[in-house]
This record gives structure tokens, C-alpha cells and sequence, in this order.
DNA sequence: TTAAAATTTGTTATAATATAACACTATGTA
DNA sequence: TACATAGTGTTATATTATAACAAATTTTAA
């Protein structure tokens, strides 16, 4: 059952949901709406978010404390996230940029840190928001 | 009294505490560390976190929830930070690279929006860590 | 095939992070 | 002065996240 599609049964749920959504979703939102899946407590919560996390089915937006499905191949396995984020109404859209991701991947920090993995979180005001 | 420098007495006190710590502090931290000086409550230290974030003096490091004093003339209050992060021993440098913060300040996401305001997080090994 | 290892699940309790709400004091401005 | 704005102190509570343990499922490989 678990091999079809490598996702746990939780994680598949979660995933869905968490993919069909049109906005970040919270880890206790997520968790009211599975109850009646047979999801009761943080822990499944917490557990599938980090597995999904780990294989880059999903992103944490930090300054939100939410989640979102990939939109972007998986982001080879979350190592170069890039986000635009409206003040206004929230929205969250993730970047794919392949300039923009080839040039943070190309950076080093001079002190001598070599880098894995980055995130980066723009804020403005999205189209929509602009016009009203 | 407060004008002679901008801050308010418990402004003051939790800048100087988080500007002379080496390393990212977490509001529970600070909180504990400062009840000698008559801070004794969460929202006294947010209240101030919160201040001290607005007008640039300090940054969230948004992925461990803790606060660092700005290395870098308060990053136009805040609208351009980045920051390397050592996975192994935490520790967190906030990057100074003026190509770096003119390239990401011109970006501008394709769908219509406009950015503000950006944070970028690097994750990796620092040099330190690397040689043990 | 079958036993050991690794992963996932279910569950209770609790830790860590953050804000609401209210009464009050201090400071800046006219 | 007197008004507005910002800061303080306090209690309670909301939100986000993990520890710890027992059981079940799935994978691996002998
Ligand atoms: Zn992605
Ligand atoms: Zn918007
Ligand atoms: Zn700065
Ligand atoms: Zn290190």
C-alpha cells in the first residue's frame, strides 16, 4: 500500500490537503481538518509535516509557521526555496526562478561557509491587493 | 531620559543584551536573563522585540525563532537581511554583500509584484565546524 | 520464511513561543 | 495645561511544537 507512491498514509493525507489548498495552511488547521480522518494529535501532524518537509513535498513558510506544497519539481529536495509573500492578504507564492536560483546557489559567504541550502522570503503587496 | 538614544528603558535593556551576545538569543532566553532588571513578563519582552525589529536594531532569524543585533547600519530598518547559518553549531552571520542585497532589492516576481522587503537565509557548515 | 531493523502510527502529557486585554505611567507636542 | 502617543506592568490565555512510550506496519536481507 505504502509503495505506489512512497507516501505514508498520514503524509498522504496531509499532502492532499496541504496540495490543494490555495494558501499556507497551519500545523493545528491541518490538524482540525483531519480529525475526522483519524488524525488526532500534534504528533501525526508534526511527524508528516517533517517527512514532507525532508522529501521536499512541501515547504515551511519560517516567518509563518505554515505550509505549502511544492510547486517547483520538489526544489531538489528543498535545498533553494524562494517565496513572494503579500503583507495584504497573505497570499504565498513560491518562485521559480532559474537565474535567481543559480546565483544564491553560487554564493558564498566570504568567511569561508560553504552553502547547502537557502531560503528566501520576499514581502510586498501582490497585484490583487494593489488595486483595491 | 529616553531621548538621548531612541530607547526606551526596556528597549535598552534587551538591545544591549542581545547586541553583546555571540550568538542568536530566543525570547524566553532574554526573558530569564533580565528578570533581575524588573522584567518579569513575556509581553514586556515582546513589546520591545517587536520595536527593536521595526526600526532595524535587531533581526528574527525567522528559522530558530531568535533575535541578533543588526552588524550592518540597520539594513535600511530592516528591508534587506541575510544571514548564514551553521547547522551544526548554530552560529548565525549576517551577510554584508552589496552586490548580493542590489541584486535581490531588483528583483521583482514576474506575476506583478513589487518587494518591500526580503529575508534570505543560507544553511551550511562554517569553516570552524568543517575542520573538526 | 522468517527474524531483525527501520519506519510509521497512536496516545498522553508537556514544553516553547507568542498574544489579548486591561489599568496605568511617562513622554512629546501644542 | 491638556491632549495624544508611546511605553510599562500584570494576569491570563492562545498558538506552535516536542518528549516519551507502546504498538503496528513495512522493508531488508539472512
Ligand atoms: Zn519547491
Ligand atoms: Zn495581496
Ligand atoms: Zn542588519
Ligand atoms: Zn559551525
Amino acid at each position: 500500500m505504502y509503495k505506489e507512491n512512497n507516501l505514508s498514509k498520514n503524509q498522504q493525507i496531509i499532502f492532499d490537503l496541504i496540495n490543494k489548498s490555495s494558501e499556507p495552511l497551519k500545523a493545528y488547521t491541518i490538524l482540525f481538518s483531519v480529525q475526522k480522518k483519524g488524525i488526532k494529535a500534534p504528533p501525526q501532524v508534526y511527524r508528516a509535516l517533517d517527512k514532507l518537509v525532508e522529501t521536499g513535498k512541501i515547504h515551511k513558510i519560517e516567518s509563518k509557521n505554515a505550509f505549502v506544497a511544492c510547486r517547483n519539481s520538489n526544489c531538489e529536495i528543498s535545498k533553494a526555496t524562494a517565496f513572494s509573500i503579500c503583507e495584504s492578504c497573505e497570499m504565498v507564492d513560491e518562485i521559480s526562478d532559474t537565474k535567481l536560483s543559480k546565483y544564491l546557489s553560487g554564493f558564498n559567504h566570504k568567511k569561508g561557509m560553504k552553502f547547502k541550502r537557502f531560503n528566501l522570503e520576499f514581502f510586498g503587496i501582490c497585484k490583487k491587493c494593489k488595486k483595491d
